[in-house]
DNA sequence: CGGGTGTTTGAATGGCGTCAAAGATTGTGG
DNA sequence: CCACAATCTTTGACGCCATTCAAACACCCG
């Protein structure tokens, strides 16, 4: 279930373009995370990265592949409350997160990074690493964010806009890490996961992509979604088509997203 | 809007309470708390507590009386994210989470207290009160394993299992606080607000508690809940009755709710 | 080639929303 | 103290969105 790998390629250039986002990192930041280049992890697709006992929960960064937080009920449902894409960080260390406790399982094969020893660097010396610290910050913030964002479609959004909102999401995502091209990227979510993120079922996702398609708003084949207009399906994602006139291109999301 | 009241009668109980609820507090701790027993503040019901645009975002404990978090779609549809009883904290300060960014408005009239202070004391000296600073965290940790409960309910339960569980919810809340005797407590969101708190109609609203009131469950007079059966509302709230059998009585969140 | 998993489509059922209108409750002013 | 408005609750009828059931179709892998 998990086998050390050899050191990754480009994890280095994605942990420091991730924890510098917000702000240029100092020489001796970037030197910290090279020297936490190690303590890779690969799980397989299927297997849990992280588990509701895993009491020690090391904080790691997801190298390559996504994985998802879930929660199952009592009734056998199962929720996705939120897909991780490479960048994004897992496992807390100082004020546990709720988060934190809900079962972290890997979508696809995935790499993680441990960055135990980065974190408590920057913790036993937060002033030396004022860059470190925030990005730390921001990307627990944007996590929280997307969160509440996804609460925003479960509690009050039918299902198109559901899906659209998603799918941008996801396209937004993939951008900022470099995962798009050409307006495509590979989105290896089965409609079963999407209907478990979107709590819809699984029929009801696949007529809502057909009629994404049909609108000319997405393309979607072999596991590669190719988003052909982004403007209109933000316009889908925001509101219903159906009620009343709205503003053009205030796709003030996108812009936040892109954090 | 906004009026300054006399210092309230058991807002030293109620802090005191609540920030010592994971471990005993020293005695010095408890004089801290006694001295941040001061600025006071009152909203009226209906009024704004806290705006996305409030950017120093003063923390606060509530005193008395009900608000939520709410966000409000592009499509005009709102969602109450949380409810927040007297007890629970409001604004950030360190590690800014996105939870604070959220409109917060006043559901009754709502007594407020201003614990910067008492906050940057903390935070100042960290290892001089270390009971305060575990109450802070735990506070925040409980009101977002609740968000996750939420976006459970709001994402793969249907209508009467998330009137029930949200009503479990705030009964338990309730019960720590000491607001409920009797098994009834005073319940002061109007089916509308249940409906967007939970993503159902009002309309709805009303006919799935008819249906919890005619089940022998809950009784509902004049804005007062009387649970008439825990255990019988927590098997409703956690599956579906005619989803298979299920073990008797492993409410397990309802001892995790109760810290 | 066959089995397993994921996708696609149809038909029928039902949960929930919408519309509409009639009570019930509360608060306000005369 | 009563009348009135405003808000909230309750109920019925109707329609639609989404689920469920069922089966056919595609794809991947051993």
């Amino acid at each position: 279930m998990q086998l050390e790998l050899p050191k990754a390629l480009f994890s280095i250039d994605l942990l420091t373009r991730r924890l510098g986002a917000s702000s240029s990192l100092a020489d001796h930041e970037r030197a910290l995370i090279l020297n936490s280049q190690q303590h890779f992890k690969c799980y397989m697709a299927g297997s849990e990265i992280s588990g509701t006992d895993d009491q020690q929960q090391r904080p790691k960064l997801i190298i390559s592949g996504w994985a998802c937080r879930e929660r199952i009920m009592a009734n056998g449902r199962r929720q996705l409350l939120a897909i991780l894409l490479p960048g994004d960080l897992i496992g807390g260390w100082v004020n546990q997160r709720a988060l934190d406790l809900v079962e972290i399982v890997a979508i696809t094969n995935v790499r993680t990074m441990n960055v135990a020893a980065l974190f408590r660097a920057v913790e036993e010396h937060p002033d030396e690493y004022p860059g470190i610290a925030r990005g730390i910050s921001l990307l627990r913030f944007c996590e929280e964010r997307r969160l509440l964002d996804h609460m925003m479609r479960l509690g009050s959004q039918p299902a198109v806009q559901r899906v659209a909102g998603f799918l941008l999401e996801l396209y937004q995502r993939c951008r900022v890490i470099g995962y798009v091209s050409a307006g495509s990227f590979v989105m290896p979510l089965t409609q079963e996961m999407l209907g478990s993120a979107l709590g819809l079922s699984v029929v009801h996702i696949n007529r809502v992509m057909r009629q994404l398609k049909a609108s000319g708003l997405i393309d979607l084949h072999g596991g590669i979604v190719k988003i052909l207009d982004v403007a209109g399906l933000a316009q889908v994602a925001d509101m219903s088509p159906h009620e009343g006139p709205r503003e053009p291109e205030r796709c003030d999301w996108m812009t936040a997203a892109a954090g």
